[in-house]
DNA sequence: CGCATGATATCAGAGCTCTGATAAGTTGTC
DNA sequence: GACAACTTATCAGAGCTCTGATATCATGCG
């Protein structure tokens, strides 16, 4: 597995607490020449809400979601990209890298890393001779099985915070969004 | 700079007639042993449609978009990550690594090397003397604003993609949706 | 004053992700 | 059968991102 030192505390350092801290304190500083950085947003106001542009809302979610995933999944030893690579290979066994790669919107050059690494932890298996080709087919192992159970549960409960707001129609609306952002920006 | 012509990832070929690629071949192949793969999905297809899972849907959009949005801005020198950061730092002058860091979502880690490259590039400098306290305050250079203009022509042109399908009443929902999901898992 | 606490900046290490380039195997055409 | 075109796997290099750990500075308390 992945080399896990000791990941005891999996926590940001949470400093997002009264405005009193030291950046308010800061901006009311007298630093004089420099005028007084306005206090910057929290997530939600201003430009960081609903009103911002769609492209840094939809990075600033997926960030947070993907790093919620993240510490999630660290009890297991997996990454995130680890776990999609992983879901992608039960569901479609003996994909190649470049399978992968299309599947997942990535580079085969970065599935080969996660590939790599997986295959390292003893998750997944090259079979040996694909008879025909060069290419390189890939299977989940018992503990790879194993590794995917027991994320999904993790993921599941990340899944069920991000439709939790969504009403019926709602979420009809974002799912069919983000396939169709992915679908159109997929030919780029 | 952005080579359009040949890209040495391998696109999906527009022109597939017949399904007698080779992975299909592949899949077809008397291996024997392996249960031959099932052919994987176009993107919008079953799982990696509408019906996938919110959290493989928003990781998949955003990819592309990033993708999209990162090759867009390869003209002007810039990453997205450095696009952000002065952004961010054009409407808040004077904030230091650790706030950028907390308004981006990522680590003080993170941004210190977003930062490092930025400054290397002399798109940003900081200020000498904060007079109080071991902080450092961020600004833009001229050359910063000049990256920064030229960068947000391009970013606009993706964000128009990004709304292009939506009504007006379900931009709304997208919106709120991802300024949500940003601002609960934020906590983590 | 001296020290504990908290915030900031950084160093180190690992993993993810891209672009570019190279080598090797497959397929289709002549 | 030989050659061209395409696919696959990799190597190399750069940038982004996280966790952990350390050193410095500021503030609050005894």
């Amino acid at each position: 597995m992945r080399k896990t030192a000791s990941r005891s505390t999996p926590r940001r350092p949470p400093s997002r607490p009264a405005p009193t801290t030291a950046r308010a304190a800061r901006s009311r500083s007298p630093s004089g020449t420099n005028a007084a950085p306005a206090s910057a947003p929290l997530p939600g106001e201003g430009k960081r809400g609903e009103d911002g542009h769609l492209a840094y809302l939809l990075r600033q979610a997926q960030a947070a979601a993907r790093l919620s995933l993240d510490r999630a999944l660290t009890s297991t030893g997996l990454t995130h990209p680890q776990f999609v690579v992983l879901t992608m290979l039960k569901a479609y066994p003996g994909l190649s890298g470049a399978d992968c790669a299309r599947i997942a919107l990535l580079t085969p050059q970065t599935v080969n890393v996660i590939i790599a690494n997986l295959e390292r932890d003893g998750a997944i298996r090259k079979t040996p001779h694909p008879v025909h080709g060069r290419v390189l087919q890939w299977n989940l192992t018992r503990h790879g099985l194993a590794l995917l159970a027991r994320a999904r549960l993790k993921a599941a409960a990340v899944e069920r915070r991000l439709a939790g707001s969504l009403g019926k129609r709602e979420l009809v609306t974002v799912r069919r969004w983000l396939a169709q952002v992915a679908a159109e920006f997929h030919q780029d």
